[in-house]
DNA sequence: ACCGGTCCCTGTTAGC
DNA sequence: TGCTAACAGGGACCGG
């Protein structure tokens, strides 16, 4: 499942391998992976065409590529962005890097059974020909955004909005979305008063996009094992050390598996070249339920919640009083 | 303004 | 074997 690594990981792709190309076509092969766009499809297509691909700028788990004009370098007043959900990918094809099918040698032309969008591209430096956005369960989405200035009120004034950008300006849906935990940008001492504020339990806190961004179950969990801190931990009770420790292992989680290419469990996430993250085996609670913390050799507990699953060590992070 | 619950979507797997 | 139900989950949205 993207989460911020795995993001970041498909950034630096289309970073290295798409800026700069002109788009020359699009094909929407399925309307409902364009959405929050205004006008649908036929809108999203007409607003792409002709349009230079002139940045990757991150943050959190939301990606955008800023719209220059083809012609000259004004200051991008759009950007096409995008949404990786729970099984998005970004392939790009035609660079001699993307698989064919079952993982078969590089084929720029082999079209993914789960392809939903494709751009047509020229003028790309890598001979990129084709950008992909291939989506199974089909929770990520794409758009043409205006862009806005940042509203962030604790970051510098004019630091930029996201990672690989310059300026201050971000999609007007990405408006809201925090700063995530590998911003330079990121003021960590406001973030902690922030959580502390809330009324709320930790992993709630934690995975709010509104309060931090980046963070998705598979991190909360590996960052609140780190912690030793249980994820029903009230926020407004939690000591300050507690917080900030909590986020800064979750920055640490997410740095070390950045550093291996993302977490990937069944081929879901593959990175821009189609290659799977190999953080998997790095895990330390998520996904081992009923197998040995690696810390105190108790067996890793799971509990349902927010419709999904937690796991922990019942040792190494206790519940707090009135939580079963 | 904040908070928690629900829904969107599809392929895989577990269970009967 | 064939069907159904559960499950994975980020974020928009809505009601309190």
């Amino acid at each position: 499942m993207p989460e911020l690594p795995e993001v970041e990981t498909v950034r630096d792709g289309l970073d290295r391998l798409v800026v700069g190309a002109v788009v020359r076509d699009v094909e929407v092969f399925r309307d409902y992976s364009v959405r929050r766009h205004d006008g649908g499809p036929g809108s999203f297509r007409d607003q792409l065409v002709g349009r230079r691909l002139s940045a990757a700028v991150r943050r959190g788990k939301f990606l955008w590529l800023p719209l220059g004009s083809g012609v000259d370098d004004d200051a991008p007043a759009a950007a096409l962005l995008a949404h990786l959900g729970m099984s998005g990918q970004l392939l790009v094809r035609g660079a001699g890097v993307a698989p064919g099918r079952d993982g078969a040698a590089p084929d720029d032309e082999w079209r993914h059974p789960h392809l939903r969008v494709r751009l047509h591209l020229a003028g790309a430096p890598s001979g990129a020909r084709y950008l992909d956005f291939v989506d199974q369960r089909t929770f990520g989405h794409l758009s043409v955004q205006d862009l806005v200035p940042d509203g962030d009120t604790t970051a510098p004034p004019g630091a930029p909005a996201g990672y690989g950008s310059d300026l201050p300006v971000l999609p007007a849906p990405v408006a809201h979305i925090a700063r995530d935990l590998l911003d330079p940008s990121l003021d960590l001492d406001a973030l902690v008063r922030r959580v502390r504020r809330r009324r709320t339990q930790i992993k709630r806190a934690l995975l709010d996009q509104t309060v931090v961004s980046g963070v998705g179950n598979i991190y909360a969990d590996e960052a609140l094992w780190r912690a030793q801190v249980h994820w029903g931990r009230p926020t407004d009770r939690l000591p300050a050390a507690q917080v900030r420790r909590v986020l800064e292992s979750a920055a640490a989680v997410m740095r070390e598996a950045l550093a291996q290419g993302g977490t990937s469990f069944d081929d879901l996430y593959v990175n821009v070249n189609g290659q799977s993250g190999y953080f998997e085996r790095s895990l330390a609670v998520y996904g081992r339920e009923n197998e040995p913390c690696r810390r105190c050799g108790t067996l890793v507990r799971r509990d349902a919640f927010m419709n999904r699953s937690s796991f922990s060590c019942p040792v190494c992070q206790p519940r707090p009083r009135g939580l079963r």
